[in-house]
DNA sequence: TGGATGGTTGGAACATTGTTCCATCCATGT
DNA sequence: ACATGGATGGAACAATGTTCCAACCATCCA
């Protein structure tokens, strides 16, 4: 055992990045709870405390993973052709980062002070900017974006929250609407109309449209916004 | 001692009602960190076992002290003239309840299936059916309003988490901001102009105003798409 | 009226977590 | 060869949510 320590030393040497890769494997694979300093340590084949040498909490560790998950995000969708492509990318490119690994959208929504966020609103920032939105109004708009998406990224999460890690989460996913729009249907129709209407909708909705017609909604508002002021 | 306890008894009978107002005084006075069962036995004179008996767990007394304060927004919300107006309403007092108590921002943003979040989708779903927008794409905007406030409410808990309960927020919470700015101005210019612009405006920018202009682009997004679909 | 009953209470005990501490290791430079 | 200090592994600590259980006491029945 001491010689098989040994010969890993060399190759296994501990280091942020090995930390942060582990951890996303165990978040991805187990959800956002599974993820422990004694789990860590075990799937590393080391001890807690060495973890802690090299990253300074878990809230860090975290950050850290939303932030490697997020990075690729924002630079693949840089490649767009015009400033509303570019921003539709981002949102879809979150959705699928947010679809593949929930923890993100919980992380994300979490701790808004985190690099991974600042990524988020330079990036729509930028494309806000470029759609000639004045710079008094930019801010408003970028954080509707942004408030936006990580508000639905935290609503997204707490469903992914329920059911962690099945293989066919598509049926599960339904199944579970479906049990949460039966028990809509159960309340008083007098206080509830609307919720109850949703309610039948709600099993078939597709999240990803969802997502981005809320980004549309946005971006017509601040349109017809421009226009108003303009003239 | 005893006979204190006994004495008491009949006036301070555990309720689940007595549990949440207590919670709710915890949450208040010293921050969502400082909710413990011990700390709730403790101000009620009583042992964490006993809580039990009326409050199933942890979840269930955070969600419960939530919907409590959500309840009285949505109420005093309701008494508004026009549909646009009761939404700004419940907003604004959806604002000031979480200025108050800033744990309801995090708890809403947090658990999204949580009694007090259908209150505000039926509060919110009524006013946006009495606006008149088509019944198919009710869902969305609806949808799209409550995922924005939800996701602002995250952000203002989080910023309310780093500087629990102090006497002059307003002065604490510039200084924080300005902390925050600082940081971002040293960042690469080449790599987030965006982001250092923002900084400039950060720490005098009102956060009231800032959360309301989000409803009022999501409204005007609305409106500019019935327009698109009617004529 | 007196004893049984079962809804409550209080607090000890347990499992799990993030974090700290420290004895030990080992690659490096002298 | 040897001293040094960055890295390591795991034990120990403090805090928390939750469970468990002995004791309590108002109520109801005989």
């Amino acid at each position: 055992m001491t010689a098989k320590i040994r010969a890993e030393r060399r190759t296994d040497a501990l280091s942020k990045a090995r930390i942060v890769e582990a951890a996303i494997e165990i978040l991805d694979k187990n959800g956002e709870d599974a993820l422990t300093f004694r789990a860590l340590a075990a799937h590393l084949e080391t001890g807690s405390g060495a973890i802690y040498w090299h990253v300074a909490d878990k809230d860090y560790l975290l950050a850290a993973a939303t932030d490697h998950i997020v990075a690729r995000v924002m630079a693949d969708a840089a490649r767009g052709s015009s400033p509303r492509d570019v921003i539709r990318a981002m949102a879809n490119g979150l959705f699928d980062a947010i679809d593949g690994h929930p923890w993100v959208g919980g992380q994300l929504s979490r701790n808004p002070w985190q690099y991974a966020v600042l990524r988020l609103m330079e990036g729509i920032g930028s494309q806000v900017q470029a759609l000639g939105v004045p710079e008094r109004a930019q801010f408003n708009v970028v954080t509707a974006l942004l408030s936006f998406m990580l508000g639905l990224a935290g609503q997204y999460a707490a469903g992914a929250r329920l059911f962690p890690r099945d293989a066919d989460r598509a049926e599960v996913r339904k199944a579970h609407l479906g049990a949460v729009a039966a028990k809509w249907m159960e309340l008083d129709p007098a206080e509830h109309p609307f919720v109850r209407q949703v309610a039948k909708v709600l099993p078939e909705h597709d999240d990803r449209e969802q997502f981005l017609a809320g980004i549309d909604l946005i971006l017509a508002g601040m349109e017809s916004i421009q226009k108003l002021g303009a003239p």
